[in-house]
RNA sequence: GGAGAGAUGGCUGAGCGGUUGAAAGCACCGGUCUUGAAAACCGGCAAGGUGGCAACACCUUCCAGAGUUCGAAUCUCUGUCUCUCCGCCA
């Protein structure tokens, strides 16, 4: 959400920056509608100040025995034009609502400027394309060769995109994720959260899913909603409360698997476990003060890092432009993966700072200097587990099919060399 | 699922329908005292908004939403949540 006031005082500046996220200007539409509900306001609080005068004064003169029908006649004129000024208050408090809460977050000014995909900006990379002495398969030829990758049985039971891991490949991922957890919580400083995967309209609508992109989540049915990520909760954990500064900045971590309806990815990634309504993730997110928040999207952007160069998997580090970029972020950082088997690099953790974004929208705010100031909150993946698996069985496969166990996944395994 | 009780400021907790935005205590902040600290004492301490250069004035908010009333924390209805007892149950 953004601040009303910032808008009012920077209109062109606004809709540049807008602009610039593939929206129209809508500026002067905002101020013009905020002039009519203020004027609205101005005039009915006086009317409302009006009424309580005269309500006292009632008061008073009951008290004394006094007759009160004149004072009682004009209070009823008065609550005629209260009723009315209040409809139309509402009115324009709705649709300035409805407007803001639509518009995606102002780039960070260090966010490059774009209008796809295509104008990323390249921005750093760690580690080398593995070299194979034959061809790499791709994740679900080694896994379904393996018997322990099933997709046809889980679309028996649950339609497209959901996959079965049995045996090893299903431990792999419970191990890759005990591995990211303990990394986070031990040497990151992260605090391990375990959160409800069903939240309320209200949390979706804080961290900005709501109301504009219900499409993409799936629905509990009664007033529930799968999360599509555990940015949600986490993020929401101190809405509508003010936090002392001593608090933060507050680090958390929370596996959970995330529930997506794909509805914009028809056709896409229809093979294999890149794209499913149904994955696991372990998800970082920091609540900090303004003033940190750049520093902390860069120590949230190396600690999923860490986790790729402890599984020795190369990745290229981009920055997202402007047109790219998710709703209420101000600057995201994507780590892409690369998979030999596709010779592609892939998404595997995007990294996040909202600002004081999401902050608006779910009202957390500290307190400095008595005066009640609005955090700003960051969000990464650290990492997807279903695709980290993924990239393990396509960089660490072998000739015979079978699939090396990274070194700091092999006390999961028994020390195991293999993993099938 | 059945029966009952409740929801007030950071916390605990008062509150005959009419100076109650809300007593009191705790916590917190500032000060006096002290070598320092504690104790004691003094003072401050909800949020959002409108108007105003400002001082300041006013409005809204006592779970949420409707309603009754000249006037609602206080009365009525609906919803949400919490607690206790019973039933069921991982």
């Amino acid at each position: 959400m953004h601040n009303i006031n910032y808008i009012r005082e920077n209109p062109t500046e606004f809709d540049n920056f807008i602009k610039t996220r593939g929206e129209n200007p809508i500026a002067n539409k905002i101020i013009e509608i905020d002039k009519v509900k203020r004027e609205t306001q101005t005039i009915l609080q006086n009317l409302l100040a009006e009424r309580n005068q005269i309500s006292k004064s009632i008061g008073q003169l009951k008290n004394q025995k006094k007759d009160t029908t004149h004072e009682m006649e004009k209070v009823e004129d008065i609550k005629n034009k209260i009723n009315t000024l209040k409809e139309l208050e509402t009115l324009k408090d709705d649709e300035l609502k409805a407007i803001l809460s639509r518009l995606p977050n102002i780039p960070d000014s260090s966010t490059p400027v774009g209008a796809t995909e295509t104008e990323n900006v390249f921005y750093k990379d760690w580690g080398d394309k593995p070299t194979f002495d034959f061809n790499p398969k791709l994740h679900f030829e080694i896994g379904e060769n393996a018997n322990s990758m099933n997709f046809e049985t889980a679309t028996k039971l649950s339609g497209s995109r959901f996959v079965i891991l049995k045996g090893q490949l299903s431990k792999l991922e419970r191990a890759i994720t005990n591995f990211m957890i303990d990394k986070h919580t031990l040497v990151n400083g992260y605090v391990e959260m375990h959160v409800p995967y069903l939240v309320k309209e209200e949390t979706l609508y804080g961290t900005g899913q709501l109301p504009k992109f219900a499409d993409d989540l799936f629905t509990a049915g009664d007033d529930h909603w799968l999360i599509p990520t555990a940015e949600i909760p986490l993020t929401a954990l101190h809405s509508n409360e003010i936090l002392n500064i001593n608090q933060l900045p507050m680090r958390f971590t929370s596996y959970t698997p995330c529930f997506r309806s794909e509805a914009g990815a028809a056709g896409k990634d229809t093979r294999g476990m890149i794209r499913q309504h149904q994955f696991t993730k372990v998800e970082l997110v920091s609540l900090v003060e303004p003033q940190q928040s750049k520093e902390e999207l860069e120590r949230m952007l190396n600690c999923a890092e860490g986790i790729l160069q402890d599984l020795e998997l190369h990745y290229r580090v981009i920055t997202l432009c402007t047109g790219d970029m998710g709703f209420s972020a101000n600057k995201t950082y994507d780590i892409e993966v690369w998979l030999p088997g596709e010779g592609k690099y892939r998404e595997i953790s995007s990294c996040s700072n909202c600002g004081d974004f999401q902050a608006r929208r779910m009202n957390t705010r500290y307190k400095q200097n008595d005066k009640n100031i609005y955090i700003h909150t960051l969000n990464g993946s650290g990492l997807a587990v279903g695709r980290t698996l993924i990239a393990i069985l396509e960089n660490y496969q072998t000739a015979d099919g079978n699939v090396r166990i990274p070194k700091v996944l092999k006390k999961y395994f028994d020390n195991q060399e293999h993993l099938f």
